[in-house]
DNA sequence: CATTGCAAAAGTGTATACACTTTAAACATG
DNA sequence: CATGTTTAAAGTGTATACACTTTTGCAATG
């Protein structure tokens, strides 16, 4: 018995409570939560029998929340060994970033054609409580809310295949970023979505997107220069 | 056990003895292909114990299989009454075609940058296997070829992330042309394939992000005519 | 003849059982 | 003391059992 970080994991809902909205959706919340804000790290190995026991359901749900997890590409699951935190490598998390760059380059192009005030206004309010959230240092909120900008980004288009793809990649991102990321630039970051939002209400399209790339290469940059990769090892007794 | 029967849904085109290797592996595949040849219709009802024994696997492998084609959005489940073989709306098909629209075009725009002699010449081949599935009129290695195309292109660029986010939006695009796609245009698409290799061969970045554009824009007018949703009928797997 | 109500059948959702694999621990050996 | 070997414990993979839900078929009723 040694696994004290699934502890980590909050405890489900009551028992009794039994939300039926899907329990395995909810298992998958939770798990991703407690990923995102680090609480379980890379490489941590997740037993099924653990995670059933907190959230009061059998392996059998379990397993489809890990399978799940496992093609959100937080968790690796290995043939008759178990389910792992994802520990994303350099090169992987270079390539998730190429390819925001490509998704939101040309996001970007489209919604500037498409924009309307109240977008801008409801973008400019996200980034006032981001940089509330920086100065607050409130530092789960803050990587929520800096991460989400670009789903916001995603949702003037109004279009619900771009917003999931986003959220997905934004959730990879998220787990990258913990992993490589030690300088927090989260000010640069806030700001560049200013500079970001000003461009797309001066609709324009080149600045913009030049903006975008900067900012991108900007946080990809931190895994280049802090290339530690945890070990994917789960006996990290000290 | 004899498997006689099996052949009702083919075996995966590889998938020929690579038999332990995850048989959920193997029943997602092969549904795919059902579904993308046209023998599952949209709506179709898939009942987990018919599969299960068709493949002579249980219950409880064939609902991970479903679970999987639910996410990649080819199955529909619906809490306590079961699978169904997608039917995506028109709204649906105009957003995945406007996803791969961003994609593609900043890909291009990449891809145009790094091409090497070699991967014109890959391309030019696979063109080549295109012109001559379309002039034999073998319409499954056909509309395998036109999707594949796009996932060739992704490949140049050795992303790995970028091919399957590719894959799985072509195998989307599938299921949506076999509903809405009446006159099948493959030769016109055959032949726009062949204008984005020559802009690419040129370097043109902005006549091959045109020419993309119109390429997309063709099949997606076919959606706005022919926005016949085909009934959920009651064809089991069988 | 159409419609409503009800009971049986079919089907899904989840827990549990069990076989098989991996991991660890204890032990023996050089 | 380090290393290899055997054995038990832990854990995963799949089948099955059972409760609960939906669907279906049929008969009673107006």
């Amino acid at each position: 018995m040694s696994r004290a970080d699934v502890d980590l994991i909050p405890n489900a809902p009551d028992a009794g409570d039994a939300s039926d909205a899907s329990r395995t959706a909810h298992i998958v919340a939770a798990v991703t939560q407690a990923i995102v804000e680090h609480r379980l790290v890379p490489g941590a190995k997740l037993v099924e029998q653990k995670i059933g026991d907190r959230f009061g359901v059998s392996r059998t749900v379990v397993r489809q929340a890990l399978f799940r997890l496992s093609e959100l590409k937080l968790v690796r699951l290995e043939p008759a060994r178990g389910a792992f935190v994802a520990a994303p490598s350099v090169q992987e998390a270079r390539e998730v970033f190429a390819v925001r760059r490509m998704v939101e380059s040309q996001m970007l192009r489209e919604l500037i054609e498409r924009v309307r005030p109240a977008d801008i206004k409801a973008l400019k309010a996200h980034l006032k409580a981001e940089r509330d959230a920086v100065h607050r240092i409130d530092v789960p909120t803050r990587t929520k809310l800096l991460f989400d900008f670009h789903v916001r980004l995603a949702e003037v288009l109004g279009n619900q295949v771009l917003v999931t793809l986003m959220q997905e990649l934004v959730s990879r991102c998220s787990l990258i970023t913990l992993m490589y990321q030690s300088a927090d630039n989260a000010q640069a970051s806030n700001e560049e979505h200013v500079a970001l939002l000003q461009a797309i209400e001066a609709r324009d399209a080149e600045a913009a997107v030049q903006i975008l790339h900067t900012h991108l290469a900007a946080v990809e940059l931190e895994l280049t220069e802090h290339p530690r990769v945890p070990r994917a090892d789960t006996t990290t007794l000290a």
